[in-house]
DNA sequence: CTGCACCTTCCCCTGCGCGGGAAGGTCAAG
DNA sequence: CTTGACCTTCCCGCGCAGGGGAAGGTGCAG
């Protein structure tokens, strides 16, 4: 499987796996006489996982330590449970920040809906904000 | 004033300030004889209304239209109540995709909490995800 | 006179996750 | 033989909001 199949595959350009290599998500690519890069389906595996773990909000950073720990040899499961977990304090955590802005805005948003344009102060810029 | 109290005045560094003023949210500084920057209350005030305006949410190119709107001589009235607006349907899209995604991850550690460590399926890197 | 705190311009760096495009090599089809 | 679709490395760019630090000028105190 060449790179290009590969990306078809997992549902990612080239231009991503050859990132994944460099930043070291990916293992050196095996070459082929030519010098062009060759996957198996193991590394197909590892894409798709890599994807899954995207759209479970995490970082390429923490998808690395992940792998590292399979490259290792070991079960990553403790490790991904305590991402899971912080994953969602954070959440919990940035959700509680946005609903709060969003009080804050919604406020500001009826202070100007039923104010009046001529109480505007030029010194202010905005009174609304 | 010079660049350094305005900077204590209004809470932010020196650098931000040379920032906001290259990026247009603050006409060119008045110059002292040695080619300091001088700074009134006014610019206070409005280095004052950016700060509120980033609490609120707001990028600088929202709030740099604002100013362009009050350096022309206009109220931005208007143009601040769509501005809060836009800014609280942005608010609920983003707390929705977070309160889903929560929902995804607490459904994945719940899974990753019961599971036994040795089904794990090393093709699949993590079976939680 | 010397130090120190302040100011100036300048350009590069950060985090995040890639994308764009140049300049060139390779391979199968027509 | 040429075209076109692949592939390679390389370096630069974004968007966002500044931060870091160099190299140099200024002004006041001890």
């Amino acid at each position: 499987m060449r790179i290009g199949e590969a990306a078809d595959a997992a549902g990612m350009t080239t231009k991503t796996i050859r990132f994944y290599e460099k930043r070291g998500l990916l293992p050196p690519a095996e070459r082929t006489a030519n010098g062009y890069r060759r996957y198996s389906r193991e590394t197909i595996s590892r894409l798709e996982f890599i994807r899954r773990s995207q759209v479970a909000g995490l970082t390429l950073a923490q998808i690395e330590g992940i792998l590292r720990i399979r490259d290792n040899g070991m079960t990553p499961c403790t490790h991904v449970r305590d991402i899971l977990a912080k994953q969602l304090l954070d959440l919990d955590q940035k959700i509680a920040e946005l609903t709060a802005l969003r009080a804050t805005v919604a406020e500001q948003y009826a202070t100007a809906k039923a104010a009046d344009p001529r109480n505007c102060d030029a010194d202010l810029i905005c009174s609304y904000i």
